[in-house]
DNA sequence: TTTCGACCATAATGGTTTTTTGTTCGTATT
DNA sequence: AATACGAACAAAAAACCATTATGGTCGAAA
């Protein structure tokens, strides 16, 4: 079996197992005998158990990226393009513990990588939100005072859907609360 | 001395103390201390450590709301008095550490008053966004499909500024970027 | 009624010992 | 040469224990 193929199966258990129990609690062991081989083996195709951490995460970054550019894509209007962004990646996450975890987990935030993830990402996101913006500009559908600073706004304003309250409120499902505020961006609430 | 001044001693010095060290670190020997008393004797003023905890926090809470409410009222259209409330509550979390404290803590959620006390200031916050938003309906300024909705759409989005992004990102100042969703939030995106 | 020193029970702390785990090494096998 | 793994190592984590700290109470005094 080729050394690439072996890696992808270590690495296709281990993000199994980290979705389940997350980095600290996952042992090299545990790995190892998922992967059906000794645990001094992964040593040959990974440098480290943080390496094969940071080789899941960035795996379901990718795929959760290429996913979101697709939706984008397939969209004709930069309100479609707008709302389908922010369900996917919603959905996305949902599906993709480490990815999530990643980048939520107080407790991982003192690893380099996972600093420069979350830091690329949210370069990207800004920049994939500047993106819609300027394109619904360009064609006559926006008119924006300044596309940077609202951008900002934007991406400031979804992570607090993010927030989990956390109290013994009901609240609306995130996808109304989404519509809801996609609608007041695009229209806002002053009588037009 | 009166029995309910001498409360207030208590309160004031322990309000000091929590602010710097919170609820923790701080020591009912040292309240006692501050207050030129015997630990034995705080507790003839209160039920307990917590107690007094409970009693700072709810006097900040208090003031800071009648604060808020003050400017509110000082304000002639909705979409000021939403400005203003929105500074208002930024700026005096910021000046009273313990409210502050209580409102985002992790380890503080699990004392029953404290999660009675975010849950009261959510539900009093989306009231309050929701009587802006009606007032500025009936008198013409707003057209909103949903208020109930909305209002939570809006008090979500401001978690969202709450949110540290904690990453190597310049952002604007908090200001700017409340006021440019204040003005996506009146006016929307869509070209008018 | 208010005060507080002494005291109590429990939690916290710091140090030590034991166990676990991430990683490496040397040898064997393919 | 590449891959494998049992054994071993070093460090981290966990468990344990003795001591100290702290929240809270009691009883006597002012």
């Amino acid at each position: 079996m080729k050394s690439e193929e072996k890696k992808k199966i270590i690495t296709k258990v281990a993000q199994n197992i980290f979705s389940k129990y997350g980095l600290v609690k996952t042992t090299v062991d545990e790995i190892a005998k998922a992967a059906r081989m000794g645990k001094a083996s992964l040593y040959h195709y990974f440098k480290s158990k943080e390496d094969i951490f940071k080789e899941v995460v960035e795996k379901e970054n990718r795929y959760m990226k290429e996913k979101i550019r697709e939706a984008i894509i397939n969209e004709d209007t930069p309100q479609k393009k707008m709302k389908v962004y922010i369900f996917k990646k919603m959905e996305y996450l949902k599906e993709l513990a480490n990815i999530h975890s990643a980048l939520k987990d107080d407790y991982l935030e003192h690893y380099a990588f996972i600093e420069k993830i979350r830091e690329k990402n949210t370069r990207e996101e800004l920049f994939t939100v500047r993106e819609i913006l300027q394109e619904g500009e360009d064609k006559g559908f926006f008119q924006i005072n300044d596309i940077e600073l609202t951008a900002f706004a934007i991406v400031s304003a979804l992570k607090g859907l993010e927030f989990p309250w956390s109290i013994n409120i009901s609240f609306p499902e995130i996808e109304s609360n989404i519509d809801k505020l996609l609608e007041i961006l695009f229209n806002g609430i002053v009588k037009r």
